[in-house]
RNA sequence: CGGAAAGUGGCUCAACUUGGUAGAGCACUUGGUUUGGGACCAAGCGGUUGCAGGUUCAAAUCCUGUCUUUCCGACCA
């Protein structure tokens, strides 16, 4: 049966979205625009990409930190570019009437100059270097439209910023951040994503160049959901990062800032997620599998406890509805919720030693006999299941991409199916802003794999540099 | 920030045009019967209509402002 309350996803996407944000308890909506409240299920969706996050930035030498939510003008002042392009956005703190410039406050968009301030005060030689801090923490932009995890006024992210010696380490701290980010989309989020470089007008204002991950929603439009910032030295001169270096000269560290968002929970709905409700790739699930009593008779609710313990045994989280709830009820609540795998016991189960499992992508039931190894089933339906949803959501990027030689075919297919347009690109800003006329087509990123599909410009064809992947995007 | 629509118990909506005691279904609570795809019966709880102001004998209803949500643009993770 249909839940009523879920729009379909191919009638209105966008209301199908906040229906599933809705009814899965991901986010409700407080009485502050752009503000949301982080429902059990959706934190606990932050919280299992924190520690993967958190383990993958440890193994590579990170350090969490804690920098203040306020920040003084003219800290934030100091690097011109930055504050131009957040300037619009930035929220200020007005409590007590007029300041100077040092003692009115805004409210952090980005810690760059946090950090930059505070790395000016603790290197001082070479021997100090490198700082890789990370930190966990909320940050305000003042945006115009909000979505409820896609753009938000307020929204949690993780943020590193690095000090290098060297420029050579930085760029290289830059890529590995970059391939971290893309592993964790494919191999836990099972998202298929594009890396590349942003054009100069798409990068983070004060960085000399930003690399990105971007993935392709459902409905073909774009999501920017990790960046990685190359900063060379442009804080660290702007903020005195100084040290003495090996050769007893002052020096200006190279820096770096990289972060990701809550809005991998959106990408995580607009990627997998059907009429149903939401559908959770095993490996982010908070809880693998819940286990429905068909009844709550002894016998039945006994078998639910050892089927919990065996897979436990087995590092899967599981949990058992208790509720009294009917049988059709719980198995909408578990599909609406995304719990990847379902185990229905019964009284009918115990008479035969079976189990039913069914699969929240496929919704395929299957028969699974408790003389068989259980745990090792469960474990390979999970994974087999991690796998496909990697391959479907792969095989829909490729349906949507799309390769165009003129500015009549892309938009063409803007119109018809918005999706990655691959076409090459002179470097001139103006043809940006020419395909931006159409429906909003934006740069993504510039490949950096050498490939080149074509001599000319898409929009004015003069001799094209660079092969570009062009989008729609939230 | 421009254009449009909406806001009535937790949810979906009715009553608004033509001002006159705020209703229904679902959900919730209690009791009972149930339970293999959103169970059934019975009895209950819950709203001064987003907020503020105005008009009026009287406002959910008319007027003004404001906040929030949704959609379309512009801006942006």
């Amino acid at each position: 049966m249909k839940n009523k309350a879920i729009t379909s996803r191919d009638v209105d996407f966008a209301k199908w979205y906040t229906d599933v944000v809705k009814a899965a308890h991901l986010a409700d909506y407080s009485n502050v625009k752009g503000c949301t409240v982080f429902e059990p299920n959706g934190y606990a969706l932050w919280e299992k990409m924190q520690t993967i996050l958190n383990q993958m930035f440890k193994e590579t030498g990170h350090q969490n930190v804690y920098m203040p939510l306020l920040i003084p003008e003219n800290l934030m002042r100091k690097e011109g570019e930055l504050i131009q392009g957040f300037a619009p956005e930035v929220a200020w703190v007005t409590q007590g009437g007029e300041k100077t410039l040092e003692e009115r406050l805004c409210i952090r968009p980005t810690s760059e100059t946090l950090f930059s301030d505070y790395y000016s005060n603790v290197v001082k030689s070479y021997r100090d270097l490198p700082l890789k801090y990370n930190q966990w923490c909320n940050v305000m932009r003042w945006e115009k439209e909000t979505r409820p995890f896609l753009r938000s006024r307020e929204f949690l992210w993780q943020e590193g910023h690095t000090v290098h010696e060297t420029k050579e380490e930085a760029e290289e701290e830059t890529r590995k951040m970059l391939s971290i980010y893309k592993a964790f989309f494919e191999d836990y989020l099972a998202i298929p994503v594009i890396t590349g470089k942003k054009t100069e007008k798409e990068k983070f204002k004060g960085a000399e160049y930003t690399l990105t991950v971007e993935a392709l929603m459902y409905n073909g439009i774009s999501l920017q959901s990790a960046t990685s910032h190359y900063f060379g030295q442009k804080f660290s001169k702007a903020y005195d990062i100084s040290f003495k270096d090996r050769n007893n000269e002052l020096s200006y560290c190279y820096q770096t800032s990289w972060g990701a968002t809550t809005r991998m929970i959106g990408a995580l709905i607009m990627v997998h997620s059907d009429d149903n409700g939401l559908v959770l790739p095993p490996k982010i699930a908070p809880c693998q599998v819940v286990i429905v009593p068909i009844q709550t008779s002894s016998s039945v609710m006994e078998q639910a406890k050892e089927m919990k313990k065996i897979l436990e045994e087995v590092q899967i989280s599981v949990q058992i509805d208790t509720s009294e709830k009917s049988a059709g009820f719980k198995f909408a609540e578990a599909e609406v919720n995304g719990i990847p795998l379902r185990i229905e016991i019964g009284e009918r189960d115990l008479k035969e030693d079976k189990v039913v499992v069914t699969r929240r992508d496929t919704r395929e039931k299957k028969e699974v006999s408790l003389n068989e190894d259980i745990a090792g089933i469960i474990k390979q339906m999970l994974d087999a299941m991690q796998n496909e949803m990697f391959k479907r959501a792969q095989a829909r990027q490729e349906a949507l991409t799309f390769t165009c030689h003129s500015l009549e075919e892309v938009k063409a297919q803007m119109e018809k199916q918005p999706g990655f347009i691959h076409a090459m690109w002179c470097g001139e800003e103006a043809c940006e802003a020419k395909m931006k006329e159409i429906k909003g087509t934006k740069s993504r990123c510039i490949l950096e794999d050498g490939k080149r599909i074509g001599d000319c410009c898409v929009v004015c064809g003069k001799e094209a540099k660079h092969h570009v992947i062009w989008g729609i995007q939230y």
